[in-house]
DNA sequence: AAAAATATTTAGATTAAACTAAATTTTTAA
DNA sequence: TTAAAAATTTAGTTTAATCTAAATATTTTT
């Protein structure tokens, strides 16, 4: 049984991973958990110690199988109670992030797998991504980045890269959220933004924010 | 913000000032808590420092006014999960109390006040007890324990007194819940043990199994 | 290939929350 | 009202999780 620290580091080593390949640095930890380097080494012998992780001095961290195992069972409890607070208790696609944070942790298979149940077994979260289902596994479909589509192709928004408040909140200003048909009018050469259609509004968006969102074409 | 730790102190300071008169001692705590009693003098040391207990040495301690709005917002979250638990997630009602022992340290209080508004406002909780509201007032009507009820006057099982889930499963056992009608048909005088009339059946319970049963006469 | 920059680890300290064992105070009972 | 029992506190340790500062290793740049 893991402790709420080590369930988050298993899980900040499991999304780093996710998004880079080879083993994961202590710097990139210590950014995403938000502490020091010094202590995401310590950790990193603890988790080591307990077979989560294969470490190697100065070369990183990669998970173990069964470390894999432990940070997909706190991923699937954090996307299905994200999923539960938007569905149910009206919260806001920005703002179950650091409620689901804590929500994760809670043990008892009982309540993750009648809580699934409850949500009659969703596959994705609020974001658009996966939940894995009881015994981990998880249904990725094939997603593109906005700035992959091509012009005059429609897409459909299926996810976002970036999970910040900030982003979320800006795409309800342009009104753009999962299950928005998208498609480009026009990329512009010179700053790389883009014309859009979004629904039944175009309206301009950079490069930058292209970059953030996943659509099925 | 408290800790998990000073939380579940609150928390037992709260429940034991309730069912006893005066200061709150060291080893009632300790015993509720499952810590030894220098542990349990530490923390009154702690909470003493932060003004939520009045504390003097070897005396014991109280509640101050900021310590029971505290204990009462853990409660109220407490009974919340675990009404829900019951409601929606298929828990028993002797299934719900290790979770929520959990649930009631999540930090958010759109989540605690969006909670009770799905479940419609609940007064009571599983259990029979009172759920606090937003504003941490709770109604409480009278109830008694069924050795009080006099003989052959009919009585609804409102609530129990040991929460515990050997006792909740003799319950469900004899089919006796919150709701259901009773009435003691005989009081025998060698032992106290009660003939009663249970909903529609009639049965034999022991003293000790009447005290802790609360109705509504 | 050396120097500089960056990343990582080690050493030592701190804080919260527990513990054991010993000392002290309060309560109960002879 | 003293002696014994029970309750409580103190003193000193332990463990998890963090930190800072210094040392060391790796990577990048000249
Ligand atoms: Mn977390
Ligand atoms: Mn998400
Ligand atoms: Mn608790
Ligand atoms: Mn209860």
């Amino acid at each position: 049984m893991q402790t709420l620290s080590t369930e988050d580091y298993l899980k900040a080593i499991y999304h780093v991973s996710q998004s880079s390949s080879g083993a994961v640095a202590t710097t990139s930890i210590a950014k995403q958990i938000g502490a020091k380097p010094s202590s995401v080494t310590d950790m990193f012998k603890k988790l080591s110690d307990q077979n989560l992780v294969k470490y190697q001095k100065y070369q990183g961290v990669s998970l173990t199988n069964e470390g894999v195992k432990t940070a997909l069972r706190i991923v699937r409890k954090h996307r299905l109670w994200e999923s539960f607070l938007v569905s149910h208790l009206n919260f806001n696609w920005d703002e179950v992030h650091q409620v689901a944070e804590q929500l994760e942790h809670i043990q008892s298979e009982k309540l993750t797998n009648e809580l699934e149940r409850f949500l009659d077994y969703p596959t994705h979260d609020p974001h658009g991504d996966p939940i894995p289902n009881r015994a981990l596994f998880m249904k990725t479909y094939s997603k593109i980045l906005l700035t992959e589509l091509p012009v005059n192709k429609e897409g459909v928004c299926i996810g976002v890269k970036d999970n910040s408040s900030g982003f979320l909140r800006y795409l309800d200003r342009r009104q753009i959220g999962i299950g928005t048909t998208l498609q480009v009018l026009h990329r512009e050469d010179f700053d790389d933004s883009l014309h859009i259609q979004a629904g039944k509004s175009t309206l301009m968006i950079t490069k930058k924010t292209a970059e953030n969102i996943y659509v099925k074409p």
